[in-house]
DNA sequence: CACACTTATGATATGTTATAACATATCGAC
DNA sequence: GTCGATATGTTATAACATATCATAAGTGTG
């Protein structure tokens, strides 16, 4: 269970972020998160349940897997692909300005995640203001743009 | 079975659509995209499946209406959203130019699809590149946006 | 037309992702 | 310690999608 630095660092971050948001951080989705930040890439919930077996010779539920994960998302620590139907840790733990409009390069061999930083906030402005004249109320807008990474071209 | 003027005109242009590409536009093929015509908004590959038994009172395996919808999709008739697992007809059948950048607003409540015209391309261009410098070559790229429409507030 | 060839569809099974529903356990405030 | 809220366990099932192999329908060529 060796985490990297930068992934020890996301962990303690997010304890401090559950207390200070009075969420509980259980055990159970202590493991989950941890995993999440050990493999590094995004996985599917199942895949998850493999993975929790194999590192701690326990069984998690799927369920237990979907409700942790639905936590995990809740409290920004973790996001959701909708393309891709797998989860990934959130890169900038803590950092909340950078949710306003997530968006995210994912690799559709590996399944590896780039989250960008919304550097150009009028994107987001520039979106809203096309989905209010054409009659909608966007809803936790994410963007997800699938494609092939360097490394497996 | 009584087709709206504009979806009779966008059978048409999809029947002449596929004679060119010389891609075969058969009679199952021709009735599903006729029930997403009809039906006007994101349906799944299930719904198909039931509306076809309720307009035709005739069998389409589920198979049978993955193989088509990929079909439909493949000659651009038909657009699929990741994110809700749902298929819709493309609103601009033949118009190619409309393809670089697809983007969809879609409604959570009822499946009503707005597929917005890519006017401003620089949004386009701004994240080709962002990809391009964090490593990525995007693969068919669209950006799907979720949200409620006014209708169903 | 007969033949081989390709493409489409039928049919069944299975894989994958996600939620429903209800029981039990654990935590924290009082 | 009791009680209410929250978390987890457990089982079943819904919803979405693909694999595989068999059969049928079309297309081009001699």
């Amino acid at each position: 269970m060796n985490l990297t630095i930068h992934a020890q660092k996301r962990l303690e971050l997010a304890e401090k972020i559950c207390r200070i948001k009075g969420a509980r951080l259980t055990e159970k989705r202590r493991q989950v998160f941890t995993l999440l930040l050990l493999c590094d890439k995004a996985i599917s919930a199942y895949d998850l349940v493999e993975l929790f077996k194999e590192k701690f010779k326990e069984e998690l539920q799927p369920m237990t897997a979907y409700r942790n994960l639905d936590f995990l998302e809740k409290v920004q620590l973790v996001h959701k692909l909708n393309t891709a139907n797998k989860y990934v840790a959130c890169s900038h733990v803590g950092c909340s300005s950078s949710h306003v409009l997530p968006h995210f390069l994912i690799c559709q061999k590996c399944s590896r995640v780039d989250e960008l930083n919304n550097s150009s906030t009028n994107i987001l402005s520039n979106l809203k203001s096309k989905a209010q004249q054409t009659g909608y109320k966007l809803s936790s807008p994410q963007i997800e743009l699938n494609g092939i990474c360097n490394d497996c071209l």
